[in-house]
DNA sequence: CGTTTTCCATACGGTGAAGTATTGACTAAA
DNA sequence: TTTAGTCAATACTTCACCGTATGGAAAACG
């Protein structure tokens, strides 16, 4: 009752800061996020702020670093091999970033990578967590037999494709997204290799389970 | 000579300070687009500014207007169809955005971009420029002979490409960076109807010829 | 109960930036 | 040469925000 996150706490901790911190910043982008305003928020003076953190650059360093866990960890579980499943959680990671329930998530990533472009300590970390992503995509594609090489540039071209798509607006071009997803998808995640491998064998059968999992 | 750009003009005009405003959103971002600052770097005072524009908005909205019509421009000429290269206009497109030419028309392209998701004004600027790109870019997918959807989601696939990997930071994944982004050409404008009707017929000249247009 | 520790409020000085008002200087036309 | 028009400098006012100093309240502890 007295960890029941709902309830408001009387007493703020540094955690509850971050977690306010990252919401303004999915909003409004580091450059947006100024103590003052997160306060207000947080519904407390800075003179709280300044007890729980050094200054402004102390606050954006425990963004990052709680950010950078949370990919990975994220990331981790979702790649982790299931043996006969790989091809399923590829459609899987690309299905997670595009839909609606991450929405938010996809605003704090898109608000990082922009204040990485100025800042070394946010690239550094935006360059940790692509790495991890980059190799645990691999992963997913090497277990579906690619060989490496196809293996590394379907896994980047699937994370660039998460991260480009959501920076563009495209409403009036198509009149079926949802197809169009679903086919964007099958491009970056069924390799000819595959395919020709997939005729009558295990991983075909794994193919055609996962061909649409949008639907 | 008294047009000579390179020259210090005495005189100031509009132009010259949305330039130099454009400058300023590549490297800071349109947080960082101050007039005061952007008055510093043109070696004149805001008094200066507050002649040429109505306020801060009036230049936001003007650099806004510039790089819609440079981009339209830019995309209605790479995208001519000229009958007979238009797999070849495909790489080529890909090839540019990727060049290190053109980072600093991709600075500008994020910054506007990541302004459009807090900003209506640049969010129907960044609509019509994509609305034109991927008709425009689909139009070569089409001149290649591939169906309606097809075309479309190849040409999708392509722009979030090049706008998401510009994002990411991937110096230590992949020991062949050039090869990388050649498959992942591949991947996007090779498509298996192309490849079947290619065998022998005048596309599969053109397709052999725009192979790796980045070497 | 009293003391210490924890957390927050208030007040303050300093800085950067937006926008206005006014004046000045230079240019071109009458 | 006067005059009007064009561009820029200066001097404000206002506001948002950073960081500090200090005091106070409430909880934890002895």
């Amino acid at each position: 009752m007295e960890n029941d996150p709902t309830k408001h706490k009387t007493q703020l901790d540094r955690d509850a800061w971050i977690n306010g911190a990252i919401e303004i910043l999915a909003e409004e982008g580091v450059a947006g996020l100024r103590v003052e305003v997160l306060a207000k928020r947080l519904k407390v003076t800075k003179g709280s702020f300044y007890w729980h953190f050094q200054d402004r650059h102390d606050l954006l360093m425990a963004v990052l670093q709680k950010w950078k866990e949370g990919r990975i960890r994220d990331i981790i579980k979702q790649t982790r091999v299931q043996p006969g499943h790989a091809l399923e959680q590829i459609y899987h990671v690309i299905d997670i970033y595009s839909s609606n329930r991450s929405r938010r998530g996809m605003m704090i990533e898109i608000a990082v990578r922009d204040w990485a472009r100025r800042d070394s300590d946010a690239a550094a970390i935006v360059a940790e967590v692509d790495e991890t992503r980059l190799q645990c995509a691999r992963g997913l594609f090497l277990a579906c037999g690619l060989p490496l090489e196809e293996a590394s540039s379907r896994c980047m071209l699937l994370y660039a494709y998460v991260f480009g798509v959501s920076l563009m607006i495209y409403d009036t071009f198509d009149a079926d997204p949802a197809r169009l997803k679903r086919d964007i998808a099958d491009l970056i995640a069924r390799s000819s290799s595959v395919a020709a491998k997939a005729r009558g064998s295990q991983v075909g059968e794994e193919l055609n389970a996962a061909n649409s999992p949008t639907q």
